[in-house]
DNA sequence: AACTTGGTCAACCGCTGGCAG
DNA sequence: TCTGCCAGCGGTTGACCAAGT
């Protein structure tokens, strides 16, 4: 059976031969390709139009690259897999010399493999969690502080990328974070902290001194960016100094008394022993951003939603989320443990970039734009 | 040596959206 | 508005090959 396109045609089907493949090269470059239909009989080729294209664009075409993918490439395909999901043409455009096809067979038969060996569901690029755990509070706090974030739509569900962050007060964080099975590779040059020790502010979230308890149940409002703390911890010189930091994890900071060095190696977020700040602050992507977007595309920020989750004054309410919370289940990829610390002030939250209905951030515009 | 299994990747299939008539 | 053609896309298949038994 043929394509309808050439259905009356008697066509070949299959790998092509070199002589095929020849008198294709010969006829494109010559003549070009025109209507796609008109090829096969034009270039002398018992195939179908569509066969033609396929065999053009996916193997013939000069400006192909071949070889394996290099490690810049795998990084650059997961980046933008992180953002576009399986929108294989679109992630080729940020990988010259490959095709959709090709960059489609690594992630399936390379890529996805590694990151679910990992511990990362390459479709979400979550970091996956075991039912087996003895610290079932975690997926319950997972659980409750998930209903605390706005929810993506639908389609943007698929493609948004979740990092967790983890208590800093924690002693397994460090040997966690430093045993974090990848790079993400978007470096976080700067954290924007334009505050004082009780109000930080970006253009996309806004939280402020004032008390209000309800505010972690209000993500479904127009105002679900703004959350209330009841007190802010003075950050303004770990901030200082993370602004300066350049690293290929993304950056944690903490308040408490945890060593600078874990600024260097952690996943994206602000803790305290007292708050955890859903991949808090903002931060400029401008390494990697020519591989993933054109240059004059280049965010000059990408901004992300906070979440605050103050855990001592809201711990009744955190509780009365964590109890509603029954029917969780989580599927494991086994071979990358974790270690949590139990305590009742900081625990493992996920974490990330997000997207919302009312939110967006740069980097989701150019998600749609690409 | 023969067979099985699993991985890779080129090619195919079916669908969608754009466009012209 | 409808219809048919076409390019393009993502999912799937199957040929091929290497490693294991």
């Amino acid at each position: 059976m043929g394509h309808h396109c050439c259905s009356k045609q008697k066509v070949k089907r299959g790998l092509w031969s070199p002589e095929e493949d020849e008198k294709l090269i010969k006829h494109i470059t010559t003549n070009g390709h025109g209507s796609w239909s008109s090829v096969p009989k034009l270039a002398g080729l018992q195939r179908c139009g569509k066969s033609c294209r396929l065999r053009w664009i996916n193997y013939l075409r000069p400006d192909l690259k071949r070889g394996s993918f290099s490690e810049q490439e795998e990084r650059t395909i997961i980046d933008v897999h992180r953002i576009l999901g399986n929108r294989w043409a679109q992630i080729a455009k940020h990988l010259p010399g490959r095709t959709d096809n090709e960059v489609k067979n690594f992630w399936n038969s390379f890529i996805k493999k590694k990151l679910i060996a990992q511990g990362i569901d390459p479709n979400t690029h979550n970091l996956i969690l075991s039912t087996t755990t003895n610290n079932n509070n975690n997926f319950n706090i997972i659980n409750a502080c998930n209903k605390l974030l706005p929810q993506p739509q639908q389609q943007q569900q698929t493609t948004s990328p979740l990092m967790n962050i983890f208590s800093s007060s924690s002693s397994s964080s460090s040997a966690f974070l430093s045993s974090l099975p990848y790079n993400y590779n978007i470096p976080l040059h700067e954290i924007l902290f334009s505050s004082t020790s009780d109000q930080y502010q970006n253009p996309n979230v806004f939280w402020s001194s004032t008390t209000n308890t309800n505010t972690t149940t209000t993500t479904t409002t127009q105002e679900q960016n703004n959350y209330n703390i009841p007190h802010a911890p003075s950050m303004e010189s770990l901030v200082s100094q993370a602004s300066t930091v350049t690293t290929t994890n993304p950056i944690i900071i903490s308040s408490s008394s945890s060593s600078p060095s874990i600024l260097n190696s952690s996943p994206c977020g602000l803790i305290d022993e007292d708050f955890i700040m859903w991949n808090a602050g903002s931060y400029e992507l401008n390494i990697e951003a020519d591989q993933l977007i054109r240059k004059e595309e280049i965010p000059t920020q990408v901004l992300d939603p906070v979440v605050v989750v103050e855990m001592n004054n809201k711990t009744n309410h955190i509780h009365e989320m964590m109890n509603s919370t029954t029917s969780a289940s989580f599927e494991r990829s086994n071979n990358f443990d974790f270690d949590f610390v139990e305590s009742t002030t900081s625990t493992v939250l996920p974490c990330g970039m997000y997207c919302n209905n009312n939110y967006h951030s740069p980097i989701d515009q150019f998600a749609w734009d690409c």
